[in-house]
DNA sequence: ACCGCATGTTATCAGTGATCACATTCATAA
DNA sequence: TTATGAATGTGATCACTGATAACATGCGGT
């Protein structure tokens, strides 16, 4: 007998379900908030389900990351796609703009708890993610290596600033008009 | 009766020897291998003993975080008062090699957990030991600000991707030589 | 010498991640 | 169709953590 009736005994797509309403959760309650007992309540599950699907919180932890990767690469790949004018400035404000429309994802991505543990998917899913960023920004060009990085550490830079609340936006000021004049800068 | 005979009742200096263990453990297991018990045995005191001195965990992290950024603003401070050639290149080195020599307490200091709910102390922290940053890289002068910004991003952009282990040091590679090329690039 | 207050201790609570044995359902093959 | 093993979910329980309360101790001012 379960809580409603309507809940079969089996969930059907457990795993799917407890990725969606993590991410919700994540977002809300930031990764120290993430709980899994609350998250398998919010799923309408008993407490010990999801470790059928993640062997721990830290690779459910994982999983979500994993998936905030391919998001951003999604996100890169269709801004090249799209053509613009200056490809490099637009990525850098597609770069900084995921970071400020998935925040708490996006530090998960980049979150020292899980590089602490060697996790080859987390590697793999990160490195695709930059390789189109490096490419674009000639990195693989001899002596554009410098550049490269120089412009990729401006644009996480400004969007961990950015995140972090480090940076003071003036009263009435357009975040994004802000953020493309230093990505344009110099 | 305690396990030490030469262990008096009162520590005589429990807040301070509470944070100098802090640090070292922080460093060696990171912050969520921070517990307050660890770290009450580390000092050869009771597991509530702690809470005389800090009301809960996260007050001892905005500590150490304090601490962080004054630690930070000293070394911003020293490296000023040496007259360097190029003050804003040097400063930007000093910025990334804090970061390096200091890897979990700066995390920590530009931790979300911390930055959730308002500890006013560490946001006057961090404001002084930006402060300085801010003047040597022209953010007063009108219209400079914007380089100020891009400045600032960029160094702080590549120490928390050095951190991250994000960026591929080739084997036999000067580090700080690197981090010297790509903070004078352009 | 006294006494109040800061400091440390012990006992204990609720909540968490994790694991185990068990229950239920699904999928496959005879 | 039905038997059977694998996959999935449950309930009970463990060790551990942050936190709190009641009590013990001793330092410092009067």
């Amino acid at each position: 007998m379960s809580t409603s009736a309507n809940a079969p005994y089996h969930h059907g797509n457990l795993r799917q379900a407890l990725l969606e309403a993590a991410l919700i959760i994540l977002e809300r309650d930031g990764e120290a908030g993430l709980g899994l007992r609350d998250l398998a309540r919010a799923v309408g599950v008993s407490p010990a389900a999801p470790y059928r699907h993640f062997d721990s919180r830290s690779a459910l932890l994982e999983a979500l990351a994993v998936t905030g990767f391919q998001r951003f690469t999604a996100a890169m790949a269709d801004i090249a796609a799209s053509q613009p004018a200056d490809l490099l400035s637009a990525m850098g404000r597609t770069y900084v703009l995921f970071a400020l429309n998935n925040a708490a994802l996006f530090r998960l991505m980049f979150s020292s708890q899980l590089r602490r543990d060697n996790r080859p998917g987390l590697r793999m899913a990160a490195d695709a993610a930059f390789a189109s960023l490096s490419q674009a920004s000639g990195g693989d060009t001899p002596g554009g290596r410098i550049a490269a990085l120089a412009a990729w550490a401006r644009v996480h830079g400004l969007a961990v600033l950015l995140l972090d609340g480090q940076i003071a936006i003036r009263p009435g000021e357009d975040i994004k008009a802000l953020i493309a004049q230093i990505i344009d800068q110099c």
